[in-house]
DNA sequence: AGTTGGTCTTGACAAAAATCAAGAAGTTTA
DNA sequence: TAAACTTCTTGATTTTTGTCAAGACCAACT
């Protein structure tokens, strides 16, 4: 079993029988450090899990690249705005390093939900729960300093730091790079 | 019509009769001043529509309360972590002035899908949208000084800053009143 | 009318974070 | 291997924001 359909089954708790018609959708996709799984304005017209690898969404604004998410295995990439609502694609999306990915376009995306009859229910608790998560993260802005940011990010996920750019995870966290150089030189001891 | 059919009506683009057979399970329902609409730990077993008055979603950290959002007439306020994963709720939904909403509860909120065929779809589009604005303000925190923050706001609705709190605001600015009151007078000139 | 309680503003100061500049360390490229 | 890049760190400084304390303002209540 996939990483892609071990994450579907713990997940969304759907049948085998559900599980593999879901996955008989996902082609693998490999991209090379550097490439783009998508480019800002841009139509998103598919979805993709990744398997292996790390991968950056970021987005301009004036000179500068703000970075809104890090992708490791186990999580998917997509512009949401664009692939439901058809809009131009407001996220780049970069591979940091070479990437497997399984990647399902919107044409066959669209066909699970005449396979699968809860499907549009799977997605709804989907992306309810990508909500949720990002409540979280609109919190942690509020009520936390920069430090507490960085020490929960770095708690959650040390391994991260040695994987990422650290201008990159800076940016995800809201502050600039030499501020977390300092957090992370006092955190040290 | 109401204005919340009027919403459902503009934002989904249903037809009357879906729109109707929606419409008839939310329950007209009075808050004072004050009033919770949802208290923090509870289950949150019902969705509302903010038809009339203001409500404040917060939580409490610490001795800290973290306004998390202001809803005013249009919106819908809802634990949605609650209310879809039967979860207990993180919110205090409180009502700011004395309010009207359409409320509908769970049991009723799942009839709608045995009726409306398309609900389901529906739910997921409108929980689509609200992540995509999720992800827009987590940006307005990576890339916008608390001035630029101020402005956005105010520029969005003056009407606010007239009608709740400013602390409350400056919580859900992501800075203290006093930092509010002074970019207040700095923008007043 | 006076008191009380809450809210907002202001000032003085402290802390946090950003900016600017330089240099160290590590990679890639020629 | 050396040169050129890029990234990260560090120091000095400025700017932004938070903290604490006091007072102004306003509304509600007695």
């Amino acid at each position: 079993m996939s990483e892609l359909e071990k994450y579907i089954k713990t997940y969304f708790g759907v049948s085998n029988d559900d599980l593999s018609k879901i996955s008989s959708y996902f082609k693998p996709v490999t991209l090379k450090k550097n490439d783009y799984f998508l480019k800002e304005g841009r139509y998103c017209d598919k979805l993709g899990f990744v398997q292996r690898g790390i991968i950056r969404e970021y987005v301009l604004i004036g000179d500068k690249e703000v970075t809104k998410w890090i992708s490791t295995s186990g999580y998917f990439v997509v512009d949401l705005s664009s692939f439901v609502f058809h809009q131009t694609a407001r996220w780049n999306i970069q591979a940091l390093t070479d990437c497997e990915l399984y990647v399902i376009d919107q044409k066959d995306y669209q066909q699970i939900g005449k396979v699968v009859t809860r499907w549009t229910e799977l997605e709804k608790l989907f992306i309810a729960k990508c909500f949720t998560v990002l409540e979280d993260r609109v919190l942690t802005h509020l009520s936390m300093t920069a430090e507490e940011r960085y020490n929960q990010l770095f708690n959650f996920n040390k391994e991260l730091f040695n994987q990422v750019p650290l201008q990159y995870l800076a940016s995800m966290l809201g502050m600039t790079p030499e501020t977390l150089s300092r957090l992370r030189k006092k955190a040290a001891g």
